[in-house]
DNA sequence: GGGCGGTCCCGAACGAAGTTCGGCGCAGCG
DNA sequence: CGCTGCGCCGAACTTCGTTCGGGACCGCCC
């Protein structure tokens, strides 16, 4: 994982569909060689896959909301059980499982605010693990494509 | 968008860097109607992109949370300038911006704890417009990489 | 009913890209 | 000084992206 590396992911990164002639050009590296380097990331678990991106809104999914949930007790088999039947849930984007107040943070997104208050008394409420849920419209949300890896050596960038 | 267009979507989706003609084929049409079909897709906004999915740990980012941070005054300028600064500190991955308790959730990956301790205190708390914040560590995070369209016609799915 | 325009899809042709592989240069080491 | 291993390169071959002309289907209007 050199510089090399850093910079083919970074290109992947930003159009994962442009041409490994072109990445091989900007990185200044022969084609085959960029060719190698990329089914090495691939193979080593680097580069995890490649993913269209697709406008939500086109998908009949306008409306986007962070649920977070507790669930009791908070053992592991509830824990996985309750993790598997959210990701057979068609609204629900990304699971997040944390320790804090929130057991879990749901991030869904569905057709409109029934279906949002549909999702959460149908599909929630009536689970007997939850004990308690919140939910938050999301009004924009952000997403970095690209990230650059962080330094290994350094201390903590500190204040300023 | 018809169920052609859809199909189309779903195998971009899943996997980015398939040929064309592999797309054309699976879904049943001719290599040029299925390219005309994705740039039409592109042009319209749906395909919004192309992006590699990197591994956290190999950026040296194997610590993930998501911190919920309350500003004041929640005005416009404010709120702007906050998810601008969020913008370019590399720690961040992600910023929704809410309605509910919380004002802004913020996905970050650092390094190790350490790490996201010095982010909390030299980035977020200092800045005067943050009155109160919250972090969660995340044990997992299980991200849908497909997702289908939601029906349009359709009242909410109801119970069962 | 027949002609007409529009839309969508297909297949061929051409240039460009992916993929493989033999060889070269270089650094490290004995 | 020579040997070895590793990584990079460039050429050859296959596959793919891209364009474009033609044909099928459908609705519309005369």
């Amino acid at each position: 994982m050199d510089e090399l590396d850093s910079a083919i992911v970074r290109h992947l990164q930003e159009d994962a569909r442009q041409s490994n002639r072109d990445i091989a050009r900007k990185v200044g590296i022969a084609p085959s060689t960029c060719l190698e380097r990329t089914r090495l990331l691939r193979e080593r678990g680097v580069i995890r896959g490649y993913h269209a991106d697709i406008d939500l809104p086109s998908l009949n999914r306008g409306v986007q909301a962070i649920v977070s949930a507790q669930v009791r007790p908070l053992s592991r088999v509830v824990i996985d059980a309750f993790q598997r039947s959210l990701g057979e849930l068609p609204e629900v984007m990304s699971v997040f499982v944390t320790a804090g107040s929130d057991d879990f943070l749901i991030h869904v997104s569905v057709r409109d605010i029934d279906h949002l208050h549909a999702f959460l008394a149908d599909r929630l409420a009536v689970r007997k693990e939850v004990v308690g849920f919140r939910s938050s419209i999301i009004f924009r949300h952000i997403h970095r494509t690209v990230l650059e890896p962080l330094p290994d050596n350094g201390k903590s960038p500190g204040p300023r």
